[in-house]
DNA sequence: TGTACATCAGTGAACGCGCGTTCACTGATGTAC
DNA sequence: TGTACATCAGTGAACGCGCGTTCACTGATGTAC
């Protein structure tokens, strides 16, 4: 069965896709070299035809997972041309409950995070470039420039704990208040204005 | 080798301890029945004299690091009665570079995350438990009542994506600027005043 | 253009390994007399 | 108080299982002639 070399790149995504997919719902203990082939519509022993081990696919299933995140972002961002609205955007677009419902093409910081962290080498520098590149939407947004980076640090940290933190939540209701929650309290952080009004939803008065 | 019954507790005790700092530092997967075990000067074998499972002994070993956390939140808070001070002091425990450190006998909703909320059952309903507790502290610190709750969840979620956010930064010097940032957006948010004037380190003022 | 050959992505049985769990056994200690 | 017995926390070999990985093999397709 030998395939041109545009076959096989394209073998080679669908195992990597099918892997970031995997990882981000079962975590990375959770993910199986058979599972992932089996998904990808394989069988097992062809996965060594495109990796060394499975350790060595995880850095490019986390790229890709990183790069679908950041793309959905930045494309929400895009839809907009006020800073703060873009932001506003973004926000909207990571605390969302359909984010919140399907970890599996969402952001796998929020959906990996501490398993990432343990995980060391090129798995734990991916997730540190992918926070970084998240406070890199984020910065421009900001009007003040002096601290722009400390806020945008501040919000990506909120986005990142909020999703986490609506996961675990059972109660939707409940869960959507927390999201809900994070979404405003980011949006102050970003318009640093006055003491919080009653419900500051839609605070998004620039400067 | 019959002990008393007190002797028992005093070695559940041991295994539980054991298992929620290794739960911590390994992550759930990570952690083994023999492992645990080991670390309790035990054989792998009489753990089933304690637990009918691996699965039933986690819940134990959740609740025993999140009382852990609880109590040093709590304790934290306790050397000072003015609310924004005891705030500060929870941030500043919660987002220390020992906690970061030391994951193994920190914050249980930072280090497993993700993890827990997979899990379902009683270890994600003990992980929403934890979040609602730390929600429970922050929530009398905070000065305007009418929406002390949204405050609450909000820095709960920012502490939680920090520390994890600063766990998975390698440099030692930009995690403890997430640590010091996300410190000071919770209190910009704790105290609802206006703009961030330069650097707003300390900005504990009330009201 | 047609033919023989080399390539190598993909198959599926087999491997060693660590895991959770079981179980026959041990022996120090609580209890009954 | 002393003795015989029952208990059961703890031991360690053994189990089945799923995992990552290996390997002999297949056969469609690119390439050399």
């Amino acid at each position: 069965m030998r395939y041109s070399a545009e076959h096989k790149a394209r073998t080679h995504n669908k195992i990597v896709a099918e892997a970031a997919r995997l990882l981000r719902r079962d975590g990375i203990e959770g993910v199986s070299v058979a599972g992932v082939m089996r998904e990808a519509g394989l069988t097992h022993g062809g996965f060594y035809a495109h990796f060394p081990s499975k350790d060595a696919m995880l850095p490019e299933a986390l790229e890709a997972a990183f790069a679908q995140t950041l793309a959905r972002l930045r494309s929400a961002a895009a839809a907009h041309r006020q800073p703060l609205q873009q932001l506003d955007a973004v926000l909207a677009a990571y605390l969302s409950e359909a984010h919140r419902d399907r970890p599996e093409v969402g952001c796998p910081g929020a959906a990996l995070g501490p398993e990432l962290a343990r995980m060391g080498g090129a798995c734990e520098a991916r997730f540190e470039q992918g926070l970084e590149d998240i406070v890199g939407i984020l910065q421009p947004m900001l009007a003040r420039e002096e601290d722009a980076r400390e806020v945008a640090i501040g919000i990506m940290s909120l986005m990142l704990g909020a999703l986490v933190a609506a996961r675990a939540v059972r109660s939707k209701p409940l869960s959507n208040e927390v999201l809900r929650t994070a979404r405003h309290c980011a949006l102050r952080l970003a318009a640093g204005h006055a003491a919080p009004r009653r419900r500051p939803r839609g605070a998004a008065t620039q400067r």
